[in-house]
DNA sequence: GTACAGGCTTGATAATTATCAATTTCAGGT
DNA sequence: ACCTGAAATTGATAATTATCAAGCCTGTAC
């Protein structure tokens, strides 16, 4: 994009860190910052009565809820961190304004904004079509896809917030772990190693259209 | 948006009518149109293994399928006409043209994706959080905001298109009207009476934030 | 090292949802 | 109006998932 334009952003936003837990906003709040994880992690949940789910575990360097900045209305789901975080708040009203004078980064936010589209497609997919143990032998997998080691993939988040990831409770987390014993995945604390790749594609059933 | 390009997307799109029951597309293919149901009814499915599942019915007049245009990847969903529809189909490539020359057209298509990436939060987080005959009351009510009726609405498919959208089976479907006698919701074909909003509200628990 | 707290696991039970089978209802075609 | 086949409903049972209640680790503070 235009350099101009990009130093008016990065001029009118501020860097600022967060400690473990801290909630960043709430459902229903106005959108007043685009947030870029810049370091550390990140958790975006929502309600519905009492019971919450967590929506999307944000890893760095990844923004979140533009969305509901360039639509300019409130959000849909609250954030919080899990670790010590570094965020980039860019305001909303500034990155709407340069989004409509720099065709470049509209045409980022339009594709960025596709390809989450896209995400949440399949996510709403795993949910209907896949039962509990599937959802986490495909999120292992993903998991391996995105971080490139041979044999083991290290769990991005505690358990209990993979869970909720995952739509499950804690308790059939476990389970599901245990089950995918017999398709070649151990686990030892955060790590889950995989002994058979096929067979726990096999599995989860993956989707026909790679991500 | 400009007139000039318009023309241009007008001229090298073209409607075409097809019969009900027909498939337009399916998961996988290469987007080759953006498409517009003028007339009709169609519904958007995906599948994992064996399984299937609608994840929207398609009134007119809405485009469908952007994002796999925008980002010039494969369909995540497969298409089929409900009843007789018409299509206008929009060359992707043409699409992706003119959107790049065309700001207006590409604020629009941004706009179109955030509010499209909303409507998919609330439906993951509706799969999650609800149980079936809340998702039921839930989507009677938004049903009957978006149709504007006094006290009834209709089903705006069939119902058991209607029950794999909600992500359950046709016989629970059954039963989860038959819960929702209790909240004042009356059933006759595809026409759903509701006594009491304010109750059906109560039960199904609705979003925070008005959509 | 020891004690503690929180997260994780395991087992037992309950709630929810799916599946299977049998009718009944509805809509289109003659 | 009548037939016919698909859709919808209903009931019985099975599978999946959640809840509740211990108990067990693991990492941290002292």
């Amino acid at each position: 994009m235009n350099e101009e334009e990009r130093d008016r952003i990065f001029s009118g936003s501020f860097l600022q860190v967060f400690p473990p837990q801290l909630v960043l906003f709430e459902v229903g709040q106005r959108a007043d910052f685009l947030h870029v994880l810049v370091d550390g992690l990140a958790e975006l949940y929502t309600s519905v009565g009492d019971r919450d789910t967590t929506m999307r575990i944000v890893q760095p360097v990844r923004s979140f809820i533009l969305a509901a900045v360039v639509t300019d209305l409130p959000y849909l789901m609250s954030a919080r961190t899990l670790e010590s975080s570094r965020v980039l708040l860019v305001p909303a009203a500034l990155m709407r304004e340069v989004v409509r004078k720099d065709t470049a980064l509209m045409e980022a936010t339009m594709r960025e904004l596709a390809f989450g589209y896209r995400d949440l497609v399949l996510a709403l997919a795993d949910m209907k079509l896949r039962q509990s143990a599937e959802r986490l032998a495909h999120f292992i997998l993903q998991q391996h896809d995105v971080q490139g080691l041979p044999e083991t993939t290290v769990l991005p988040a505690e358990k209990r917030v993979l869970a909720s990831l995952l739509g499950m409770t804690p308790e059939n987390l476990s389970r599901a772990f245990g089950l995918l014993g017999k398709q070649g995945v151990s686990l030892k604390g955060r790590m889950v190693r995989m002994s058979d790749r096929a067979k726990l594609e096999a599995f989860a059933r993956p989707d026909k259209v790679p991500r």
